[in-house]
DNA sequence: AAAAACATTGACGTGGACGTTAGGGTTTTG
DNA sequence: CAAAACCCTAACGTCCACGTCAATGTTTTT
C-alpha cells in the first residue's frame, strides 16, 4: 500500500502521515525501488489509534508517549510500563475532562435561569442579599435578580 | 488599578490582556494622563469569564461571540438573543465533550484489560474467533489473546 | 513511449494565543 | 530629583499540526 492509498483509507492527509513520520509516531515497512514509502496493514491500526488519541486531545507527543516510537514495534502487546503511564495521562485526561463537563453543565443552567430571568422581565439586582433566600423586592427566588 | 495590578490578580500576563483587548474582549475603563489603561473591579469579573470559558476549549472569537464586545457594556443581563447563542455553543461542546469521556471511558477499560492481560503472561492472538466466548487454546476470557 | 497520476525531499506559509524585544514615555519610591 | 519600577505602541518571534508550493523522480495507464 502506497502513501496515498493509505492516507485516504485512513481519512487524512499525505502531509500528515510525512508528519508523523517525523515524529517517529509511525513508518513505512519498507519502500519501493524508487523510493515510495509501503505500508501494510498494521499501519492502519496504528493510524486509527493516533486519531483516536487526537480527537481526545492529546498532542502527538503525548500520544507518542502512550504508542511509543513506531520503530520500537508497532504492534501488540504494550511494554506494562507503557500501559501504566498511559493509564496515568487517560486517568489525567479524564479527570480534567469531567470537570469541565460539570463546568459546562453549570454555565448552562445559568444560562437557562437568565433566560427564564429576560423572559420575566426581570433586572440584576446590584445591591443583593446572598444570605436572604428569595428577592426582598419582588416575588423573584433569587435574590441577584427582581 | 492599572493593567500589571490587574493582571497579577487575575493570574494573566499584561500581554494578554492587551491582547484581549485588541479583540475587544475587555476595555481599559479610562487612561491616565500618560496613557495608562486604568481598571475598575468589573474587569476581573469580565476576565474571570473569559479564562473559564477558555478553559472549556472555546476560542478567544467563540467567548467574543458569548460575552460580546466589551464596548457594548460589561454587565448583566446579556441580551436574549445572545444567551440563546450561548446556549447552543455550550450545548455543543456539552455534547462533544460527554462524548469524548465516553471515549477515554472505554480506552480505559481497555487499557486495564492490556495490564490485567500482561499479568497473566498471556499474548495477543492473531487467530481469533470473535463470534466465540472464550479463547480456545487457553482458558483466558478474550478470544483476543491466549 | 508519452501522458497521467502519484511519489519524493525541502522549504516556506498559516492561525491562534500569546512571548519577547526595541525604543520610548510615566509614576512611584528613596 | 534621580533611580527604579511601571507603562506605552509597534513589530517581530514561537509553537503546533499541518497546508501549500516547487522542483524533480517514479509508476501506472493508454
Amino acid at each position: 500500500m502506497t502513501i496515498g492509498t493509505l492516507a485516504k483509507a485512513c481519512g487524512v492527509t499525505v502531509r500528515a502521515l510525512r508528519y508523523y513520520e517525523e515524529l517517529q509516531l509511525i513508518c513505512a515497512t519498507q519502500r519501493s525501488e524508487g523510493g515510495y514509502r509501503l505500508y501494510d496493514a498494521s499501519a492502519q491500526k496504528r493510524i486509527a489509534a493516533i486519531l483516536t488519541l487526537q480527537d481526545l486531545n492529546y498532542s502527538l507527543d503525548d500520544i507518542l508517549e502512550i504508542l511509543g516510537k513506531a520503530s520500537d514495534g508497532n504492534s501488540l502487546p504494550l511494554k506494562a510500563q507503557r500501559i501504566e503511564r498511559s493509564r496515568t495521562l487517560l486517568e489525567r485526561q479524564h479527570q480534567c475532562l469531567s470537570e469541565k463537563l460539570a463546568s459546562l453543565t453549570a454555565l448552562q443552567a445559568d444560562l437557562s435561569k437568565r433566560l427564564t430571568v429576560l423572559e420575566t422581565q426581570c433586572t440584576p439586582c446590584e445591591t443583593h442579599n446572598p444570605d436572604a433566600g428569595a428577592c426582598q423586592t419582588c416575588e423573584h427566588q433569587d435574590t441577584h435578580w427582581h
